[in-house]
DNA sequence: CTACAAGCTCAACTTAACTTGAGGTCAAGC
DNA sequence: GCTTGACCTCAAGTTAAGTTGAGCTTGTAG
């Protein structure tokens, strides 16, 4: 099949909504990739698109570009992901994922929680008794969060 | 009634797990606060323990400090938080909270959905058609992201 | 009463994630 | 064929969130 219009860097920051400066950045991160023209130019495929979507999200919700770029080294670098990368990928961060939106709905519903139980000191707090468990399984430190 | 035991900076450090510098720096941005003794040492009233937990909690699901202190802002600077104070901390907090539950939903569910639909390409996904309203609506950026 | 762990302040260093700027190249329109 | 906006590289600056270290004070246990 003809090959689609590659982007320049420009039309990628446009189309993304992030600065030309941010793709150099997660290029020189090994988070996208592009060949360059005989000039030196830097193309992307339109893949580069999901990806940066991708890290835009899952940076906005707090996951560090370090983890991103774990991540996304499950998509494959040449070509445009099939349904099996996106499979592996989704599969890959479906775990922190999932405890990340568990992690805040504690910290939504324990607010409430604490409204409604009425309960004014921290050691009998339900967003703290959550941590228990662990703060007896090791340093001090990490209590008061989800579990890992 | 008799005053609580109040707790030095150490103490608050080793049941927070969190460093001392570190509550040095908090309450410097005005997320905690202390009393001085006479000879100019931190005391910490109990209360201190949940801010600090909730500090932690947040930052855990990517919400900067700064969001933190002004969510904090509701809570009383000099005594125990009461039931009513939750409750402003809870309501001003909940739409961004719940905003972000459903960003991390997006994430994680879109992945599966693109994987399901089986497109190939960023225009028909389903990741991204959620943006599109905002795409019309202004510039470039923050299309691909949950409506704010 | 003295040793020494725990505190204090303030400045400087660190890492992440970018942005800005300088100085030079590429390419599309007139 | 040249001008002008888009690109390129590389270094340095920026903000957030702390940490580390130096130099000095406090307070408690023997």
């Amino acid at each position: 099949m003809a090959p689609v219009t590659e982007l320049t860097v420009g039309q990628v920051a446009m189309r993304s909504g992030v600065a030309v400066s941010a793709l150099h950045f997660y290029e020189a991160r090994g988070l996208i990739r592009s060949h360059r023209t005989s000039g030196n130019q830097r193309r992307y495929g339109r893949d580069v698109l999901r990806r940066v979507a991708i890290i835009r999200v899952a940076q906005e919700v707090g996951i560090s570009l370090a983890e991103i770029a774990a991540a996304l080294q499950s998509l494959p670098e040449g070509r445009t992901p099939t349904r099996e990368d996106w499979n592996l990928l989704s599969t890959a961060w479906r775990d922190s994922l999932d405890q990340k939106i568990s992690q805040l709905k504690k910290l939504r519903d324990g607010l409430t929680d604490c409204i409604g139980c009425g309960c004014m000191s921290i050691d009998k707090c339900p967003l703290r008794n959550k941590g228990d468990k662990l703060s007896k399984q090791g340093a001090g430190a990490r209590r008061l969060l989800v579990e890992r």
